[in-house]
Order: structure tokens, then C-alpha cells, then sequence
DNA sequence: CCATTTCTGGACCAGAAGGTCCATAACTTC
DNA sequence: GAAGTTATGGACCTTCTGGTCCAGAAATGG
């Protein structure tokens, strides 16, 4: 068995440049140009690895779920408590409004909901499955706060963690309209008010 | 003073149809044919009439951000008190959800700083004058169920109402990611929470 | 019926889009 | 060092992009 020529590039790297281009500029908006140069890659080699832009665009869709599930998972473990967690990822949120108007990137998955998912099912689909994990992560943190007193009872864990992955959604496109950090910061201390 | 020949099309008809169009699609994905196709003129009338393809999308918004207001306007006519307009616009926005997939088309307004606000200024400032009728039509509503007793008075009613276009950007996306309306429903529950 | 004004169809454009192909380069194994 | 395998650069292709231009059509007032 022969290996043939190595790889000039760094296949993890790539991939995450791309998804740095992805999540800036959107899927339509990025061209292939963008994603070359950004890659460090030919046309070629780009082909031969990924296959085209769509299919690397769900690859970065996947890698950004991880990515994202991993920076959740460590802000829960810095964190005192489940409800301190998910204010901090509220915060986390209005903090970008700090950032230039064209440095609010807000988030991969939910910009996609937003740009594609009705006009591709196969991203559609991977989405979806972002949302899926997001939730099921979300309803941990929530039970842990029933259990600790600091979440009310009263409703569902999994309505709590839907209502809170809308909340996060909604944060980010205030924050993409212009909004200034205070009033980000005042719909999230209200958006925790109904948590009880 | 001659009136040369007259127009073949209905400016205002145009106009809506190229917003249905932006609507669905999206800004980036709408091309000129689309647009041409579905306001029924040629090419030369479109330049002439509308400028190109940015500046009749900044018109759209503005159209639509008109018409968003007048609607609101008329179901909060519509409402018996400010509180059950504030549940029956969320729940308006839960219902999109029993549509197909492709037809979850969200808001234009909302799509659109998520789409563009970043990379186009006129674009961010139209988007930005939208939010702001918008909560300047939300204070009121806030404020009326305050003063009816319905909506808690512990908070600024600009920060109510900044909560809930963020809780209306919020729904619209998770329903755009694929969520049933049950899942909808209990967000919109939850999101009445905060208010008291 | 002519001058003037305005609108319209379609030809035309340069550039960019995503994508394919192939000759060649760079490896490994024997 | 030859054979086998894989990666690369760049030429090439088709289609479509938003946009311009102009000859002529359709109205007006005089």
C-alpha cells in the first residue's frame, strides 16, 4: 500500500477557516473564492476534499455544534451554579454588542436557520440536529437548577431549555439589529425572570 | 407639460411582489430574474423605475416595516386588553409553524439583520429604524397593561419591550429551525413568564 | 400631425459564479 | 529507481450575475 503525495494543508484547519468564513458572511454571500483563500487550498485539492460548498458547508455546521457544545459544557463546569451558567451564556450573548456593527458574526446555527433552512433540506436537517443537541444540553442545566432551588418547578425542564434557546436567538438578532450592550442587557435580566 | 407614455405596471403592486420575493428568499439568494419575473416588468423598467437591485430592497423594508405596524396596530384594536394582544402576537408567530417547512418564511425585518445588517450600512439603518417602531409600538402596548394591571410594574416597560421583540426574534427562528407548534406553544408560555 | 416626454423590449456587457479536467508533482513501497 | 498512488496548479467551461444602452413604442399638448 502506497500513500501517494501528503497533503499540503492542514485538513482540521481548513475546516475551520472555512467556518470562520461561513459564520461571518453567510452561506450564499461566501464564494469559493473566499473559501480558497481563506483555506490556504486550489480549486483542486478543495474538490478532491470536500466535495463542493454545500457539503462543506454542512461539514462546518457539524464542527460548529461541537465546538459550541464543548464551550457550553466548559462554562457549566466554571460555573458556581446551572443558573449562574445560563446567565453568563445569556451575558456571553450581549456582550458581542460591545463588538462593531460588522464584528456581530452571532450564531453559526441559528444564522442558518435563519438563511437556509427552508430552502435546503439536507441543511435543514443539520440544523435541526444543532437545535436537538443545544436543547438536550440546555435541559440538564435546567434540572440541575430545579434541583438547586434556583429555577422554578413549575414548568417543564424541556419548555424551560425551548424557551431559553429562544431567548439565545433572540438576543442575537437584537444584538445583529444595532442594539447598544445595556439593552441587551436588560432583556436578558428579564428574559430570567421567568425562569422563577 | 407632456405626460409621456404611461406605465404598463402598478408601482405599488411591483412593489409588494418584489417584497414577497425578498421575503422568501432572502436578499443574496433573490436574483434580478426573480424579481423581474415577479413584479412583471423588464429590465429597463426596473432600473429606471427602482434604482437596482439594494435600493429597491431598502424600499421593501420600509414597505414592510409599514405594513408590520399597521397590522399591529389593528390586533391590538382587535384585542380586549394590551396583555392578550402581547400573547396573541407571539401566538401568531407560534402558528407559522403548522406551515411546510419552505413556507416558515419568519419576519422580513428580523431575517434581514441577520442576514445583512453586518455588511451593509443603509441596510443596518432600515433595519434599525424597523426595531425601533417596533418597540416604540411595544412600549405602548406594555405600558397600557401596566396601567391595566395585566403586565408587572417592578420593570421599565422600554425594557418589557425590548424583551419581547427579542422573544419575537427568538420564536421566529426556532420555528425557521424545524420546531413542531406544541414546542412553539410552550415557549410563548414560558416567554409570558416575565411578565408578570 | 408634430414635437416632446416618458416608458419598454431586447441586445449587449464584463465579470464572477460554481465546477471539471488533466498533466504533473510528490510521496511510499518493493 | 520503477511502479503505484495521491495531491496540486491552473487552464477551461458553462451559466448566471447585476447592470447599461438605445432604438422604438405610447402617451401628451399645441
Amino acid at each position: 500500500m502506497s500513500m501517494g503525495r501528503p497533503l499540503a494543508y492542514d485538513p482540521e484547519k481548513a475546516l475551520d477557516a472555512a467556518m470562520q468564513v461561513f459564520w461571518s458572511r453567510g452561506y450564499e454571500a461566501t464564494t469559493l473564492q473566499d473559501l480558497l483563500q481563506a483555506m490556504g487550498l486550489s480549486k483542486s485539492s478543495f474538490y478532491q476534499a470536500f466535495g463542493g460548498k454545500k457539503e462543506l458547508f454542512l461539514r462546518c455546521i457539524a464542527r460548529y455544534r461541537e465546538k459550541i457544545g464543548q464551550g457550553l459544557i466548559e462554562l457549566l463546569g466554571n460555573s458556581g451554579s446551572a443558573r449562574e451558567f445560563i446567565e453568563r451564556m445569556l451575558l456571553n450573548s450581549a456582550a458581542e454588542a460591545r463588538r462593531p456593527n460588522e464584528a456581530r458574526r452571532g450564531c453559526l446555527l441559528m444564522n442558518t436557520a435563519t438563511e437556509c433552512a427552508q430552502k435546503d433540506g439536507d441543511i435543514a436537517g443539520e440544523v435541526s440536529s444543532g437545535f436537538d443537541g443545544l436543547h438536550a444540553l440546555l435541559c440538564r442545566a435546567v434540572r440541575r437548577g430545579q434541583e438547586e432551588g434556583a429555577i422554578t418547578r413549575e414548568v417543564e425542564a424541556e419548555a424551560l431549555a425551548g424557551y431559553l434557546i429562544s431567548s439565545l436567538g433572540g438576543i442575537k438578532t437584537v444584538v445583529k439589529s444595532g442594539a447598544d450592550e445595556q439593552r441587551v442587557r436588560d432583556i436578558v435580566a428579564v428574559t430570567l425572570r421567568a425562569l422563577g
